[in-house]
DNA sequence: GATGTAAATGCGAATAAGTCGCAAAAGTCA
DNA sequence: TGACTTTTGCGACTTATTCGCATTTACATC
């Protein structure tokens, strides 16, 4: 059985195997971040994290999602006018709806969308990297 | 026969239609833009415009993307680490591809995409607005 | 456990994209 | 033409993010 990315014991292999050391700060904010049922952007993880370790600082919460982004750990999402949030790289692959009304970030389940990416990247020569969708929606019969 | 929304004469009417003023500024932002073939930001934007019109300026340029952009006669392209880029809303619909190695903005043909979101938003009880979608690939069998 | 060294940190300053306030200019409608 | 409102240019501002640098710290080696 393959133990999650997002395990206590395991984030600290990765990034050592990525060659970044294991700092307090670090694992402070990927704590928190892996708690995080939401989507936080560094604001909100900064603050709390701040609350549970007050040695990390925000730059430094700036450089760790970029690092863990590169190790692959994090997920960056970028919307279109607010700032970045982030994610622990999903065990389920899934993209993301951004209600209009609510502002809410919903995840949509399942691989249709890589698949039709990768497919489709593939079609015009290309091996994909990463793809980046996030639809804008409004509900359907709403009742406000 | 539908006349292209590109057509000199009809931004003007859309405009009108939406209730804005056609001024020179935007005539002119309008026409560089339209015949443009790659995908410029602001900054391309402003520079080119100027060439032929020296009484435009950054903010108006910003501005001027912004309103069109809700009278739907221009689509806003929003990338990871780099400024906004435009283009005229598309005759025929396509989403993008960033070439990783290039820089390149690749247009991917076709409304399989857009049509995938379409139905996966109404699964979960969504109305499509607006999908974003921007891959990021790397050119298989490359020469180079 | 002490130690050398490169990586990581905090801090505040810097950058860059985009927005805003305001007075002047100019479309549009009658 | 005049009245009225939108749009403009300008420069100041905001906000997200990055950077420089001195200090600290993780960690491999002894």
């Amino acid at each position: 059985m393959v133990t999650a990315l997002t395990d206590e014991t395991d984030y600290r292999q990765i990034l050592r195997e990525a060659g970044l050391r294991v700092t307090p700060q670090r694992a402070s904010i990927i704590t928190i971040l892996s708690e995080a049922d939401d989507h936080p952007n560094v604001e909100d993880l900064y603050e709390k994290t701040r609350a549970l370790d007050d040695t990390v600082s925000v730059a430094t919460v700036y450089r760790t999602m970029s690092v863990l982004e590169n190790a692959g750990l994090v997920r960056k999402l970028v919307l279109d006018d607010a700032p970045a949030r982030y994610e622990m790289m999903p065990q389920t692959d899934h993209d993301h709806l951004v209600d209009l009304d609510s502002g809410d970030l919903v995840e949509i389940p399942g691989t249709e969308i890589a698949e039709l990416m990768s497919r489709v990247a593939s079609e015009l020569g290309y091996e994909i990297v990463s793809h980046h969708t996030v639809i804008r929606a409004r509900k359907i019969y709403r009742s406000g």
